[in-house]
DNA sequence: CCGACGAGAGAACGCACGTTCTCTCGCGAC
DNA sequence: GTCGCGAGAGAACGTGCGTTCTCTCGTCGG
């Protein structure tokens, strides 16, 4: 067992993952500073003093939940790629947008959690602003990563890269105010309108995928 | 004068007006629920009686704030389209960016009061959410008339008008995150190149006014 | 000049939060 | 068996909020 021994010693990491998990899926559904400590302390059934053995105060656990959050999130999004390999870069690209219409359509999703918090708390608050920033500069560099499998040279791929971005963001926070997840196939339309005319070549027919 | 017996018997509608401009600024700076009454009171040197005299409640008073914010915006965006009456139907189009633009690199922009709103407490709060979502179907509908003007079918003209208004919330969303205005002038060539490939035909160069 | 009405300022109240403290109890060591 | 350590449960504490209440004082009618 790779534990200390057996359960005891106060299982920290383990709580800390269970706090994560609870607090996220709180603060995620009704903002963070709407959702109190005891809140989730009950959800993860921690007890309050493993709570502050585990985090220094709420706003050390916010800023975990989001670290947490943006790693799970690049991690399913690149499980999706993965299954995309075969597609051709402009296909791979215009995933991102299929992935989105996925996670729009489950029932948990209200926006992105990153967008929510940094609108909620703003500039105000430097452990939310800086995990959002860090988060959005790693989407825009995922999408750059793909944007450069086109062959593009680089001033047409940070540009394209950037509208994609801009326009993922934008389905990203439209989908929940309208609550239609075809919101990310009206983006990805436009995606493939960006990247035929940076191209100059078609690509595969709306909605379909090979 | 307009008003009932001088400045007596505690004019109501000036509490409100007062009131609403001041916890729109609060608001807007510092979220929601970080803003107390009592902020609020200060800000528009009214005392806390004839606060709850104007409004009965907070929710009361943050739904008139963004009833009154959205109303200020249609007219801040219809004043500069007014401007522009010269231009094409395109080039009206896209001057929704150009006033984006303005917007962002005013100081005080803090991303869209509304998706803020909508982040910081979602569907949880009716008072909230009912306002948000008429401000953006206001927005939308103003797209979609400006789009009307460019003699598209109306099947291509809706399709034309979702995409439009799916970007500028992306630009929305973005500006604030990244800090850069310019984030409105990329936006605002992807609706350039949208709508060239909506009506097959050029439109005026990028960043270029006519 | 007096009395009463109403407005302003802020104290008061009930509640909820983040954080800490206390009490109790189970369990292992000797 | 007994002692003591440590963990769990939740009470307690300080603060700040939304909302209401009270007290004081200026002002106006008679």
């Amino acid at each position: 067992m790779s534990e200390s021994s057996r359960t005891a010693v106060a299982d920290v990491d383990g709580d800390r993952a269970a706090l994560v998990a609870a607090a996220s899926d709180l603060f995620y559904a009704h903002g963070i500073q709407a959702v109190g400590m005891d809140a989730v302390r009950a959800e993860a059934g921690v007890p309050l003093k493993r709570v502050y053995r585990a985090f220094r105060s709420k706003d050390d656990l916010v800023e975990a939940t989001l670290r947490t959050r943006d790693a799970d999130l690049t991690g399913s999004v690149r499980r999706f790629l993965a299954g995309r390999t075969q597609d051709s870069p402009a296909g791979r690209l215009l995933a991102v947008f299929d992935w989105m219409h996925d996670w729009f359509a489950e029932d948990a999703f209200r926006g992105c959690a990153f967008l929510n918090a940094f609108g909620e708390l703003g500039d105000d608050a430097a452990h939310v602003a800086g995990p959002v920033r860090d988060h959005k500069r790693a989407f825009r560099a995922l999408i750059r990563e793909l944007v450069g499998e086109l062959g593009l040279d680089d001033v047409e791929s940070e540009a394209l890269a950037e509208r994609v971005y801009i326009l993922a963001n934008g389905a990203l926070v439209t989908a929940p105010v309208t609550g239609s997840p075809a919101t990310a196939l009206e983006a990805r339309e436009v995606a493939r309108v960006l990247i035929e005319a940076a191209t100059h070549m078609p690509t595969a027919a709306p909605h379909g995928r090979p």
